[in-house]
This record gives C-alpha cells, structure tokens and sequence, in this order.
DNA sequence: ACTTTTATTATCAAAAATTAGAAGTATTTT
DNA sequence: AAAATACTTCTAATTTTTGATAATAAAAGT
C-alpha cells in the first residue's frame, strides 16, 4: 500500500532507487534484509542486492549484527539530523513553541531521545524572571522527567524491559520513583492519558507535563514539555495546559509530515 | 570541500547521484539553487538541474518561497524523522558497548563477518587520546586479528580446511601467524578457552581480545571486541577484562531473540 | 547427515541515464 | 531601457546501469 508512485508506470527511474530502497528501510524501522524488500520495491533481486551494497559502501546503511540485516549507516543517520535541522524548520518550530509560551507562560522544551538521555532541542523562554535553568543540549535521565517518561512510556514492552533490567533507577529527589514496578504502573498510566508529569521527581521545586510529537507511524520521536517553579504552578494547575501543548505537537507533527 | 569520494574516482555513480543531492541541500540547511550545487557536486549543469526536477516531483525537495531554490520536501523530512525513530534497537546495543567500554577503559567493537574480512559495525572509543584508527565500514583479514580468528574458531572443520587451502596467509606483522598447522592450533586453543587474542598480529603496537555473539542455535553471528595500544595495556592485562566482554556479548545475544 | 528451499552473486545483451555545448530565458546591473 | 550576467532547457552520441537467466552459497527441514 505504502509504494506511492513506485511501481505505478511499472518503471523506477534509476536516480531514484537508492532513494526508495532507503525509504522502505527507514519505514520499516527495523533492519532488513535485501530478500525481504525485493517485493516491497517491486526491483529484481540482483538490484536490489547491488543498492544494499552501494548504500553499505557509501555509508549510508549500516549491517546489523546479525550480520544479514540493514538498518540505517551514519551517512543517513547525519543526513536526517541535518534535514530536520534546517532553517526553515526551526522557524516554524519556534514560532509554534512560541505561541504555546505565550498561552501558557511557562518555558517550554523539545527534546528528543539520545541513548540513555532526552536532550534539550529548543526551548522558548517565559519572560518571569524565576526560570529553571537548562539551556538546549542539556541531557536529562529519562525515569524522572516529564520528556523521558513520556518517551519510556512509548517503548514497545521488550524494550522497555531490556531498559530497566540494564540501568540503574537513579534517585535524585525524594519523590523519584525507583522502584521498576512502580515506574512501569507510572508508564502505563502515561500511555493511557497520553501525557506524562514530573512533580518534582527530577529536581525540588520544578514540575512538568510532556506529550509526544509522532511520525506517520505513530511512533514517538520528541516531545513537547512545559516546565515550571513551584513557586508558580503546581501540577495540577500546569496539567490545565495539556490540550494546548496538545494541539502544540500536533502541529510539530504536521511540520514533519507534510 | 567536504565532498567525500565524491569526485574521488572521477565519476559518481548514477544511483548515488539524488542521495548526494540531499545530501548536500541537508548540510546547507538554507534552500539552495541548482546552480549553487553545481560547483559543490562536480556534476554538469544539466544534470543537476534534472536531478532537482526529480526530486521536486518526488516529494523529495520543495521549493522555497522565492521559486527558484529548494530545501527538504515532506517526503525526505518523513524519510528523517523515520531513520531518527528506528534507531531504538540500535540504542539498546549502544549502551551495552558504552558499559564495557566504561568498564574496561579501552575502545570496543562489534564486528560481522563478510566473506573474507571482519567488517567493523559498531565502535565506541575511550576516552584516551591515543586511539586504534579504524572507522565503522573498515575490514580486517581474519586470521590476524582477534575478531577473525574468533569466526575461523567457529567455522565447521571442513569450511575452514577449504577456507585454509584457498587462501594464503598474508604476513602483517613478524608475529603473524601464517603457517597453516600452527593457525589450526591456535584456533584449537581459541575454541577450547571461548575467547582469542590478537598479539600485535596485525598491527605493530596493537593487542586484541575478542568472544563471540552467538544466535539462538549458539552460531557466531559476531564478534565483540577490545584493543589496546601496547603504550597502555599489554596482553595479559586487557585480558584480564574477559569476563566484562563475555556478560556482556551475553547481553548482546541475548538482544538477537526479540 | 542429507535433501529441499531460499538467498545471494555472476554474466552480458539491452535499456536507460548522462553529457557537452549551445541556444533560449529570466534576472540584475548600469 | 539596454546590456550583461546568470540561469535553465534542448539535443543526439556515449557511457553506465540494468535485469533475465543461471550458478552458487546458505538455511531450513527431514
């Protein structure tokens, strides 16, 4: 179904195969092997076979370990960052993050998952002067934030599980919740409502709520989080926020896909 | 300038030539004309210009607002946000390498066999500003090195008589094994003890010790392993860390099953 | 261990994309 | 407003890539 304009004239011009091999690879998520695209393209199988080991030589796949399987090489890898970075993207990324800031009045962050950590993408300030200060690029433990639950929260359960019998649930305030079950009952939750909290399981005196900016397949890839000084709002009262940061990563999908 | 083998050979292959395009649109990160990447490409003018035609048509670029020049289209960004969300397996089996890595204090390396080499897949370096220079991609011969004399230890007796007999076994370093019997042997011993080692085999002032990764029916699929520079580490000592590489090539098998 | 099935690689005529130079078109400069 | 400059399109010969077939290798099944 997911062939577009393919194999439509029966023909895939040249230039474009790499191109489509690489979409299908990227689609399926998980590594692939170059028999089981052969239907998925439409392409005879000694082509097919001749694109894997192109797109391996240059970089831009990468074998998997089991050593007959394809995933994404560091070249794509490097050219998707860079994609998703370009200027006119982030425009209108802040300007939607900005006018979240502005209905909220509570900073507000993308982040995305980076190994073990959610990394700080963009932040748009509030302009009160009591601000909690993580500037972009900061790393931040996923069982106790607000992005990082969000995130964990998204794993398929295997993974999820792999995750929490190989790390530590560091404690870092004396509402962390480092007990796997009780993080799990958390993530749960978080699946169900569709948006996750910290109240100040992270740092004292900060709490947050996050949701999920999806691909076209649903799947997680950054979340939208407001964060704020107790001082301020509690988590009730920045819960109240939820279907503006709501229509926020909607919008933030959007920018993705279309 | 970062044109990497681009012009290297002369000439780009056809199949390569879209990807090097956006590629090359992804790093500027601001819409650029056809006749900006001309030069950047080393492609002729007409080429490009077809080239950026296609990939308009396919959802690839799109047009700037000014008409004339071109950033990411919907269909790359997809392409991005898919390659960046189908990297969580990867993750997993990242953090397990960072864990040794931390551990051991010395660079690691998952490596598969292909044919006649052991490509490198995976890698994370130490800290340590002295370091082994061999990127992801890179093959080494297997009977040098710890990697490759893990698969031969593997190999059914009679692949690895056909193996032995078909090809020689070229001299890297004085302490390359390169007689027939005495390879056997070492295998032999390789096989018995469940790890093998690189003895500056390969390299002058390089030791290694590798195990292996092995599927559900106990087959080597990979191989992870450590190296050394002499300067820091002899033989005897990176081996004293074999234990750390077998738990973790445990997990790593274990990461095949899901 | 052996047979059957599936996956991968090699070959080479046929097909497609590429190229260069020049001509046509738009845009900017003076 | 005219000239200069930069950009885009066109063409037919040339170079590359392609894919049906078949050989080989590897996995799976018995």
């Amino acid at each position: 179904m997911p062939n577009d304009m393919a194999d439509q004239k029966g023909q895939i011009p040249t230039n474009l195969r790499l191109l489509l091999l690489l979409e299908e690879v990227a689609r399926a998520g998980v590594p692939v092997t170059p028999a089981g695209l052969v239907e998925a393209l439409g392409l005879p199988k000694p082509t097919v076979h001749r694109l894997f080991n192109t797109a391996e030589e240059e970089g831009f796949l990468q074998r998997d370990i089991d050593g007959r399987s394809y995933g994404p090489g560091p070249r794509l890898r490097r050219l998707s960052v860079n994609t998703l970075s370009s200027q006119r993207l982030r425009t209108l990324r802040l300007s939607i993050l900005t006018e979240v800031v502005e209905q909220m009045d509570e900073t507000c962050n993308i982040s995305v998952p980076d190994r073990e950590h959610m990394v700080y993408l963009e932040r748009i300030e509030t302009k009160w002067p009591l601000r909690i200060q993580l500037p972009v690029g900061t790393r931040v433990p996923l069982h106790c934030t607000a992005s990082g639950k969000m995130y964990l929260s998204s794993l398929n359960p295997r993974y999820l599980d792999r995750y929490l019998a190989t790390h530590k649930l560091e404690q870092h305030t004396s509402k962390t919740i480092t007990d796997v079950a009780a993080l799990k009952a958390e993530l749960s939750k978080t699946r169900k409502r569709g948006y996750s909290t910290d109240d100040e399981e992270f740092m004292y005196g900060m709490v947050a709520v996050a949701v999920a900016i999806v691909d076209d397949q649903g799947r997680l890839v950054s979340t939208l989080s407001a964060h704020s000084p107790l001082q301020r709002n509690n988590l009730v009262k920045i819960t109240e926020n939820i279907g503006t940061l709501k229509s926020a990563a909607e919008k933030l999908s959007d920018l993705l896909l279309t």
